[in-house]
DNA sequence: TATAATGTTTGAAC
DNA sequence: AGTTCAAACATTAT
């Protein structure tokens, strides 16, 4: 799940904001009854993190690859963990679940998410030329600089950019990175507004795709980076980034 | 039905 | 000590 997915959950998850929890139970690695009369203080996520805060701790819930969330419906498998209300519930499944102690703003830098009304370009295209031997496509995954971007952001921002993922960093022209940069955010929030209105699919242009839209070329299917995570991209389209000697 | 994928952490090995 | 790597976890569509 990519960031501007646990966006939506906020969104969704709001009617338990100031509510406290009536009942907790699930096989996450947690005691849940210290979740039993907690008031939730706020609602908030970083990047792929989502965050219930409570006066002091908060749960943080991460939901890799497989996980799911219900709010006032179960599904059939056990709950990860399920918090009752007295308007409702909120169910979570095969997610990452720990709560932490303090406050959760003393941990998280919001500036480098890029869902954030506090995204900070600038630092991001400083983070970059700080890693300027990494390739294209590990720096957008990395969740330091573009907190909330995942696999499928990654190859829709490269295919907008007209980049192969492969392209090193420092071999990047300066407009390149500054559009890599934008590009995180802008199709991020593409992403957020297709997904509320069931369209994520219909306007995927380059992932899982057989051919490229621009030119017809078959797509380039294959793992890359040191992750290494699947990437799609026309070859024509998306040449790499080779910097002139100046 | 076997496979691979909207992802990250951990700990061993080098 | 830093990096690299496989394993682990878990669900579902194709």
């Amino acid at each position: 799940m990519e960031g501007p997915s646990i966006v939506i959950l906020i969104e969704e998850a709001q009617t338990f904001k100031g509510k406290r929890i009536l009942a907790a139970s699930g096989n996450a690695k947690l005691t849940p009854g210290l979740l039993v009369n907690q008031k939730i203080t706020d609602i908030k996520s970083r990047g792929k993190h989502f965050i219930i805060c409570f006066p002091r701790m908060y749960l943080r819930v991460h939901f890799l690859m497989f996980g799911s969330y219900r709010i006032n419906a179960k599904k059939e498998s056990p709950p990860r963990l399920s918090l009752r209300f007295k308007n409702g519930e909120l169910n979570f499944y095969s997610c990452s679940i720990r709560l932490e102690e303090g406050n959760p703003d003393a941990v998280y830098d919001y500036t480098t998410d890029v869902m954030s009304d506090t995204w900070n370009p600038q630092k991001a295209l400083i983070a970059l030329r700080k890693n300027k031997k990494m390739m294209a496509c590990d720096a957008l995954l990395d969740q330091e600089i573009f907190a909330g971007v995942g696999n499928i952001i990654k190859n829709e921002v490269f295919h907008r950019i007209k980049l192969h993922p492969e392209s090193i960093i420092e071999n990047l022209e300066r407009a390149q990175l500054k559009a890599l940069v934008k590009e995180a955010r802008d199709y991020s929030f593409d992403f957020y507004k297709w997904k509320k209105i069931f369209e994520l699919r219909k306007h995927w242009l380059i992932y899982k795709k057989k051919k490229c839209l621009q030119c017809g070329n078959n797509v380039t299917v294959k793992h890359t980076g040191v992750n290494p995570r699947l990437s799609f991209f026309c070859e024509h389209c998306q040449p790499l980034s080779v910097k002139r000697p100046s």
